[in-house]
DNA sequence: GAGCATAATGCAACTTAGTTGCATTTGTCA
DNA sequence: TGACAAATGCAACTAAGTTGCATTATGCTC
C-alpha cells in the first residue's frame, strides 16, 4: 500500500514494465528529501551496486515524465532536476551558500496574477516556476 | 548620451577597457527585445564580421555579471539566457510553442510572500526567479 | 608618440549534461 | 514456454561551458 508500489501499478496499467533501474529510481526519487538530478540518481543506484546506462537513465526519466509521475525543475543550474510529482504545488528555497533545497507552499498561489496576464496581455499561461534564493537557517549565523 | 555609452563609461571607471567583444556584446545585448544565450550572441557578432573566440565570450559575460552590468535567467533550456539589467524589476512570459520571450512585470510585486517565508521558516530570501510559460496571442489562434 | 602594465584574446584540450541508432536482453502475458 | 514489445547497453555523438597558457591590444604616463 506503499507509494511505490501504487505507482508500480499505474505503470504497469499503462501497459509498461516492472524493471530493477525503474523500481531504484523512484525509489531514490521517493526517499530524498531534496530534488534529484541524473547524475546524482545515477551515484544512488551505483552506491547500491546497481550499475545502469547513462542513455537508460535518461530515457527513463524521460518516461516518468511522459507518465505524470516525476517533475522537472531548474534552479539555475548546468542540468536538471526532478521529484515526484505531488499532490500539492509548492515552490523552491534555494541556499545560494549550502546548496541545500527546502520545499515551501505559498500562502496565495499565483492563479490571480496569471489571469491579469491574460487580461493585459492576452497571454495564455499554462504553468509557472518560482525558486526563491537566499540563506537558510544554519547558513546565516556564520 | 546613449546607454552603451554610460556602460562603457562605467566600466572604464572601474579600471578595465573598452574593446570590440565588449563593446558589441553590450550593442547586441542593447537591441535586442528578448533575452539572449552565449550561442546565440556569438551568431551575431560573427553576422557582424567579428569572429570572437566562445572562451572569450563566456569570461565576458561573466565580467559584466560581475559588474552588475547583465543579468542571467533560466528559462527550463539546456542554456541560460543574459539580459541588460535594467531598473526595473520584470518577469518572462515564455510561448511554448514558438518560444517568443516577452517581458512582464508584475502588478504586486513578491515582497510580502518574501516576508512570510522568513517568518515562517528563518529562510533569508535574497532573490527569486519566477517565469510564466504558456502560449503567445499568436500561437493560441492556429 | 614610445614604453609599460595589465586587461583581453585565441587556441587547444578538456569536462559535463544530454542524445541517438542499433543490436541485445528482459519482463509480461497468453 | 514462446513470442513480442519494452527496456538496456554500448559507442559515438552534440552542445554548453571551463581552464591554462602564450600572445595581443588598450589605456595610462612620460
Amino acid at each position: 500500500m506503499n507509494k511505490l508500489s501504487e505507482i508500480v501499478a499505474k505503470i504497469k496499467q499503462a501497459g509498461f514494465k516492472q524493471t530493477k533501474v525503474r523500481s531504484a529510481l523512484l525509489k531514490s526519487l521517493l526517499q530524498t528529501r531534496t530534488p534529484l538530478s541524473v547524475p546524482e540518481l545515477e551515484l544512488n543506484l551505483s552506491n547500491q551496486g546497481l550499475k545502469a546506462n547513462k542513455s537508460t537513465l535518461y530515457r527513463e526519466i524521460t518516461f516518468l515524465k511522459e507518465q505524470g509521475i516525476i517533475k522537472e525543475i531548474q534552479l539555475g543550474e548546468d542540468k536538471k532536476r526532478f521529484e515526484i510529482e505531488g499532490e500539492t504545488h509548492h515552490h523552491h528555497l534555494v541556499c545560494i551558500k549550502c546548496e541545500d533545497i527546502l520545499d515551501y507552499e505559498l500562502e496565495r498561489e499565483l492563479d490571480e496574477e496569471e489571469q491579469k496576464i491574460t487580461k493585459n496581455t492576452h497571454f495564455k499561461v499554462l504553468n509557472h516556476s518560482l525558486e526563491f534564493f537566499g540563506l537558510c537557517k544554519t547558513c546565516q549565523q556564520v
